[in-house]
DNA sequence: CAGCGGGGTTGACACGTTTTAATTCGATGA
DNA sequence: TCATCGAATTAAAACGTGTCAACCCCGCTG
């Protein structure tokens, strides 16, 4: 069921048909017509195998994420879906897990599948993958992942600057001991929101010895219940606040804090990271720093693009945006606690 | 960067590299040392489309959801991947955003790409698209969708069974006026909650009419809190209980009784759907019905690789999961409210 | 009337892989 | 010594599309 068949009975030749396809304004309209009607009536659809090994390249693009499991990115995920539909590109969804050989063995697939391009959440610091690609002739924008190499696109939200938002207002706020609950402290995300934090220490004249580390695994619920045991199960006194590197982080802490009698915030402020949906419709809304997710979705797609479309007129840019707090039950003393 | 390229490089002719990447075992050991030093010293990636045209199918499979936001398909993604992944599948994930259109594009695409074989969660319920499909040669699974129809494999859970789980509990704890939060009714899993709702109350000697119905053009969060302003805005008195579809839905519909001032489950009662993860930790937690969300993507994958294996031998099977009723705070009688 | 130009169409080739049938080569047995 | 056999390798064809140079036809100009 081949471009050859529509044109046998079109009554046209293979590349008439080609023509139709892919330059319809070079083609008289009566023919044109004919030959949409074969298409139509043959229930033809184009061999993109075939297409992308002419052409060197598909039309879809790939996206890498950290975690499907994290609103954050699925929010991410509907921007870049939908810029990328609005150009006629198809995108093709991949989740690393967080895990470097689920990122490698995926990015593997991008190469052979011979995606135009690549829109990627690295695990790792190194950018060693993304230059593995860009070495291809790939182009990749890094997405939530800040560079200051300028041999190429990223776009992120300054999670250094939301870190100092987020610990600054507990200190604001009275706190003076801090927890501070992480996932792997290898991704770049944990380590600039900590920066952040002692960063808001420094400045309220605390020692950065203040800022206690809980770090779990991974940055889910489940992980930050096991944080939260964590920080209940070993002797010494709470901290006054808990800031957690993600929201889900922080649900988790919070359900295992309430299910103990914590009082949250009398006894313990907690604010999170993401400000994904859910969190407002925590047991204690949650205060975080909210990032504009969907947005970072669009304009790396758009960038993405627009580097494929002119790989040598494509001036390579980094952009950064600022997160913004949001106060809400959970870091509002006075709020409803015993202090 | 070619087979040839790497052929050359290792002095033996293409076929022979095609044969070290496909069938190792047919190549003397010696000679696939030096093939594979040389796809090492050059990089070199198989190209897939290339494959792909040449087998008339790629070695990925295409999997299509209803709702990306929605933590349930995101869990059921997890278990297609990891299934698909461990026999050397790669998943093209996409989302239908319960738009028929979009439906229809993203399976126009996995259609052009050549996939192996696709899971479905259709929009629709005349599994139209589906037949398309199939008339292709395609094989498809039918993902948290029943069929009666013996010629395609479908994976689901009982749903009707489900409503009647959740508002028979709703009835048993004394609720004499039943409101139902619904997404749109044109989706099965909206109709056939509800349709278990309708037998709950007619067990209970209950007039159908007794079911009030708030439907909204979405599942998530913020349809839900449409929904029950909807509730509280037309004057009436509150019903007894609230069953909602889903439980972002529901999540949106508690958030916004508790901002009134209704008490849950005092005045209102609420149950959700899916059983979410963050269902457990809502302001009031969140009595749900809890379906086996991963397994069913695993089990959906294995039926469609077996298919797509001997299409021949293959015996279509109709997998139908019970859903499994979690009572928490938000249905709990005499747990914290006026009553 | 011959020549010219241009819009519309065609035919053939290339993209990179897989597969099948054919070929080489060394060893074995008669 | 020669025929035979099997293991290892090769050459060539095919998959469906896009592109590009060539071609055809027709109207227009000189």
């Amino acid at each position: 069921m081949g471009i050859k068949q529509v044109a046998r009975h079109a009554g046209v030749s293979p590349g008439t048909v080609s023509n139709v396809l892919n330059r319809p304004e070079r083609v008289a309209a009566t023919t044109r017509a004919r030959v949409e009607a074969a298409i139509r009536e043959l229930g033809f659809v184009r061999n993109g195998s075939a297409s992308t090994l002419r052409a060197g390249h598909s039309s879809t693009i790939g996206l890498m994420v950290l975690d499907l499991g994290n609103p954050f990115f699925t929010d991410m995920a509907r921007g870049v879906e939908e810029s990328a539909s609005e150009r006629g590109y198809a995108v093709i969804l991949s989740s690393s897990g967080e895990s470097d050989d689920r990122e490698q063995r995926n990015i593997r697939v991008f190469a052979e599948q011979r995606v135009r391009g690549v829109l990627l959440t690295p695990v790792g610091d190194d950018g060693e993958n993304a230059d593995r690609l860009r070495a291809r002739g790939m182009p990749v924008v890094l997405l939530d992942h800040p560079t200051p190499r300028a041999n190429q696109c990223s776009v992120a939200v300054d999670d250094v600057a939301g870190g100092e938002l987020a610990a600054g207002r507990l200190l604001a706020d009275g706190a003076r001991t801090l927890a501070f609950v992480t996932g792997p402290t290898a991704l770049r995300q944990c380590a600039d929101r900590r920066k952040g934090a002692l960063r808001a220490l420094r400045t309220a004249g605390l020692a950065p010895g203040t800022l206690r580390d809980v770090a779990v695994p991974a940055m889910n619920a489940r992980a930050g219940q096991e944080a939260a045991r964590r920080l209940l199960d070993d002797g010494g006194p709470l901290p006054d606040a808990i800031f957690c590197a993600n929201d889900l982080l922080a649900l988790g802490v919070l359900r295992v804090l309430l299910q103990s009698g914590v009082q949250v915030p009398g006894d313990v402020a907690v604010i999170g990271y993401d400000d994904i949906e859910f969190s407002a419709a925590a047991a204690v809304p949650l205060s975080s720093v909210r990032q504009p997710t969907y947005q970072l979705g669009r304009i790396a797609t758009e960038l993405l693009l627009e580097e494929c479309d002119d790989p040598e007129g494509h001036a390579h840019q980094q952009v950064m945006f600022q997160p913004e707090l949001v106060i809400r039950e959970s870091s509002r003393r006075g709020g409803g606690g015993t202090e």
